[in-house]
DNA sequence: CCGATCAATTTTGTATGAGAAATAACGAGC
DNA sequence: GCTCGTTATTTCTCATACAAAATTGATCGG
């Protein structure tokens, strides 16, 4: 692909960043995008430093520190001499949270998103499995407590979603086990933001409120049986639900 | 901590990186190395870009590629005016390959090992249940390849190690989940490497093969159940043989 | 005295030019 | 045909200068 396109679309990503946080990302944001998307295929070359940063108008350095972005996620590899090449998708990080979000951001494919929740249905209902006993009082108090937000604000208000991203926290935190609180917020982050993003606010899904009670009363009664059966329906819930808003995006 | 301490240890790693690749990440390994043990606490400022770069003795360019490598993997956030400090451990990306060897190469909490082999016993069994479902002939084929390698080189040498590698790499394929691959070849290198590393080829432990191949019969069968079952077994084992390598090297 | 606005200072971010190291490709010599 | 040095290209490193951002403090008005 040419790197024109690149310049082209500059600006043009919506940017759910959340908070506002290293502006100068975008470089690498862009590349890795069109690296994720299969734009750039993996064994391509990359043109080189100057002739890239040059198309991109941008700085050497600059343009060096997108790549080192890239390199430690695992999507590209340079050497001097070779250059620098898009790496096999094998190397690919592919549970960064940012490349999960990169490749959620376009349109995945159905396989991968298969994939993806293939992965959720194995790990979040043992999380909550090991949180409905590992959990002290304080995490059922904050799930409690989010649990109400929600219900006051709904899913269509940023404090509802808020709350919801709160009461997974919350669950997650209580499964005291740091690999699963990073894996499984990093792909729930992800895939959240692109339901709300490709879907802006619609209310598609049944109401979420009796399923996030189910667990929490699992949770809270410390019987983990109950937590993992029931965090396996909201995990095909949001299958479900992301299923949807992906489908609708691309076929509007 | 000094920044001095840094430099001092210099060059001192045994660079378990395999083929030889970007030297110059090693800056980036010392500093997140010295995160992950602890040296920096979260919320710490490091120092200014002129001040650490000159004790570090190199450039300023390159001391801000190292702090984007860092960044990209959660560890370190730096904004202007404020400086650039250590991010709270539940932003850090656990599960990024290096972040994962840095961790395991200086002595992670027994609370941590424990965590870690939670999620294995959670994910690989499952990928090996879907590989049973899922696998080729091809498969098949480069697993019972690489079973016979390890049988003739045995795990004390290089050769059967990478015979190793090769029979997880072919049953992870299989499994056709590229989430799970990163996930599950991600973590499995980083662990072998500690056991190989801290126990140099002390034949520590019972004879694998035997496991091995109930796992191979199993997926060759396309028997998921048995293949999940194997699968735990010797997820197991390697529990087993990593605390055991690790309480030995932390003992002397 | 309190508040707000504006300037100053500090720190990261960007730019640019010059050179060093590394390595693949080439070619000379045997 | 094979080995070994040479060359060319590309990343990597360094040094310096300047721009942008954001916190701090000071100044002014109420």
């Amino acid at each position: 692909m040419s790197m024109d396109d690149l310049t082209a679309s500059k600006g043009f990503h919506p940017a759910p960043d959340g908070k506002r946080l290293r502006i100068h990302g975008s470089v690498a944001r862009d590349l890795g995008i069109a690296i994720v998307s299969g734009r750039y295929s993996p064994g391509e070359l990359l043109l080189g430093e100057i002739e890239a940063s040059e198309r991109l108008k941008i700085s050497r350095t600059a343009y060096r520190e997108a790549l080192r972005i890239l390199s430690a996620k695992g999507l590209v590899e340079s050497r001097p001499k070779t250059g620098t090449k898009v790496s096999a998708r094998f190397k690919w990080h592919m549970l960064d949270p940012d490349v999960l979000q990169w490749i959620f951001e376009l349109e995945p494919s159905d396989s991968l998103l298969e994939s993806l929740f293939e992965l959720r249905r194995v790990v979040e209902p043992e999380a909550a499995a090991l949180a409905a006993k590992r959990r002290a009082d304080d995490h059922v108090a904050r799930m409690d407590k989010a649990l109400e937000a929600m219900k006051e604000h709904t899913l269509a208000t940023e404090a509802g979603r808020q709350a919801d991203q709160d009461f997974h926290a919350a669950l997650l935190e209580a499964s005291g086990n740091p690999f699963l609180i990073t894996l499984t917020s990093g792909v729930g982050a992800a895939v959240a933001w692109t339901t709300v993003f490709k879907q802006r606010h619609a209310p598609l899904r049944r109401d979420p409120i009796p399923d996030h009670r189910r667990v929490f009363d699992a949770v809270a009664a410390g019987d983990s049986e109950a937590s993992r059966a029931a965090m396996t329906d909201l995990v095909n819930m949001a299958f479900h639900d992301t299923r949807g808003a992906l489908m609708a995006a691309s076929a509007p």
